[in-house]
RNA sequence: GCUCCUAUCGUCUAGAGGCCUAGGACGGGGCCCUCUCAAGGCCUAAACCCGGGUUCGAAUCCCGGUAGGAGCGCCA
């Protein structure tokens, strides 16, 4: 039997970070034991679930670059088939009907609370050989339940907790189908997950508590059953969890922020998870060194300096011309236009060892797609003295009469007018800087020339000391 | 309240009874290099939640605390 695992969102909302690492850790189980990965949209709830939201799944999914390896599955889709199994289990005996009202059951959960016993179903409409069950209320239908073995324990061997034993008495028997019919879901999950040859359960740890109920009807319905690992969640910096208020955000997110979606799959896979005293892995590395058994069952803080730092990585060492897909995009974003400009793979060969983000490699690149909307006051004031004015204006006709304007000439240029002028490389590059870039920080001096070019160099460079000079002027 | 899970530097982790004087990485501190910012190199501070056992020997096994967390719906 081949490997198939799957990624299960419910779409009330963006892809998050956690679950982007659940739905990694689950790609890389099927892709080790070269098995399948399926995405399944869990929708049943159809008040929150919404089509924005199964859009952003999506395209966080296709940014990360998961790819399910059948089409998407919606549960709204398979309302046949749940019917289907419910039937089956009425018939078998296995769930039947219970007519308990609502109200009927909040009081009952009330009296066991205030007894401090856990809340559950007491099984009033459980049939029971030699009992008698209660005549069915007239036109109130019924919620179907299954029929939760009462002795015994489950014992779930999960592939990151270990062995986890339940007592079948502390589970009661779980509503599977609503009044109006609409299948629940822990009843969904479990006749998908057998239906659709699922072998490895990969989700977030608040579901351990459903696994023995899940189990129990897998047994019921006679399934063979999938091995299951339950992924701790992901803490905020601060120790707390993540939530729509607090921090979490979406897969997205940290693409605006300059990451490189193999950076942050890299950051997701360490988090929890190691091998030896690697820090940075391929994807194809990740493939086959990833095992759950070596995942952390307690729960990880995620680190954005980490992140940055493994981002970075990426930016030292990826092909440009992977990268510069993504500097693109964020060039666009901030409104330049990357044809305004050098080409993209000769700036991030400049760039990419200065820049923990795409986004900081962006801004720092801005000068080079657009004009200057101004100087930097410390520095214009530190840089722009009289020295450097005549610097400036030195340099200006020197460069102006460069005959090849590349990176090398460029460096013989400035190194022969310091030296004649008898000034430090620091002392003439640094005005040069302000007057290109706006402020004093760029890559090396003749790198920055090279890119800006000659046309927008020499303009600058005059802008620059005409700007100083009506400034003292005034 | 009940059930279940978790606990090593600030953070991510290594550690499967002696290899631990507890290792690596991020971050921090320092030095070197240097046209800025970086990058790089070297050095450095920093942890086994507490208490009992078991054992010749425990970060590792057991028990009990404590502290976090999850679940207990006609939500998923």
């Amino acid at each position: 039997m081949s490997a198939v695992s799957r990624f299960a969102p419910s779409p009330t909302g963006f892809l998050h970070i956690g679950g982007a690492r659940t739905a990694l850790f689950s790609y890389l189980v099927a892709k080790r034991l070269n098995g399948k990965f399926l995405l399944r949209i869990e929708d049943t709830d159809r008040e929150r679930s919404t089509q924005e939201a199964v859009d952003a799944i999506f395209e966080g999914m296709e940014w990360l670059g998961l790819k399910s390896d059948f089409a998407p599955v919606y549960q709204t889709q398979r309302f046949d088939r749940y019917r289907q199994v419910i039937e089956q289990m009425l018939a078998d005996g296995t769930a039947y009907h219970c007519y308990a009202s609502r109200e009927e059951l909040d009081a009952m959960r009330a009296e066991q609370t205030a007894r401090k016993e856990k809340p559950r179903y007491d099984g009033r409409w459980r049939p029971e050989a030699g009992k008698t069950l209660p005549r069915p209320p007239a036109g109130a239908p019924p919620v179907v339940r299954f029929r939760n073995p009462v002795e015994g324990e489950v014992v779930l061997d999960d592939l990151i907790k270990g062995p986890i034993r339940f007592a079948n008495v502390e589970l009661d028997d779980l509503i599977i189908a609503r009044a109006d019919g609409v299948p629940t879901y822990n009843f969904c999950v479990v006749v998908d997950d057998w239906d659709m040859g699922i072998t490895h359960v990969i989700r977030g740890d608040d579901h351990v508590n459903n696994t023995p109920r899940q189990i129990n009807i897998l047994l019921a319905l006679g399934a063979t059953l999938p091995k299951y690992a339950h992924v701790s969640m992901i803490l905020g910096a601060d120790g707390a969890k993540l939530s729509k208020r607090h921090g979490a955000l979406g897969v997205m997110e940290y693409r605006a922020m300059g990451f490189m979606p193999e950076a942050l799959l890299n950051y997701l896979v360490r988090l929890g998870w190691s091998f030896g005293d690697q820090e940075l892995f391929t994807r194809e590395e990740m493939q086959t060194m990833f095992d759950l058994s070596k995942v952390s069952s307690s729960p990880a803080r995620f680190d954005m300096e980490k992140a940055y730092w493994v981002n970075h990585q990426y930016l030292k060492i990826a092909d440009p011309k992977m990268i510069a897909v993504e500097f693109d995009w964020h060039l666009r974003r901030m409104g330049v236009d990357p044809a305004n400009g050098p080409a993209l793979v000769d700036v991030i060969l400049s760039q990419r060892e200065r820049c923990r983000s795409l986004l900081e490699m962006a801004e720092k690149s801005h000068f080079l797609y657009a004009e200057l909307s101004g100087y930097n006051d410390k520095d214009a004031a530190k840089h722009f003295n009289a020295e450097g004015l005549h610097v400036l204006a030195g340099l200006y006709k020197t460069l102006k009469a460069l005959s090849n304007w590349n990176a090398p000439a460029l460096h013989e240029a400035v190194n022969q007018f310091a030296e004649a002028e008898g000034l430090s490389l620091g002392k003439v590059a640094q005005p040069i800087r302000v007057a290109v870039v706006g402020m004093a920080v760029s890559p090396p001096i003749d790198q920055t020339l090279a890119l800006l070019g000659r046309d927008r160099t020499l303009a600058r460079l005059d802008a620059a000391v005409a700007w100083a000079r009506s400034r003292a002027a005034g």
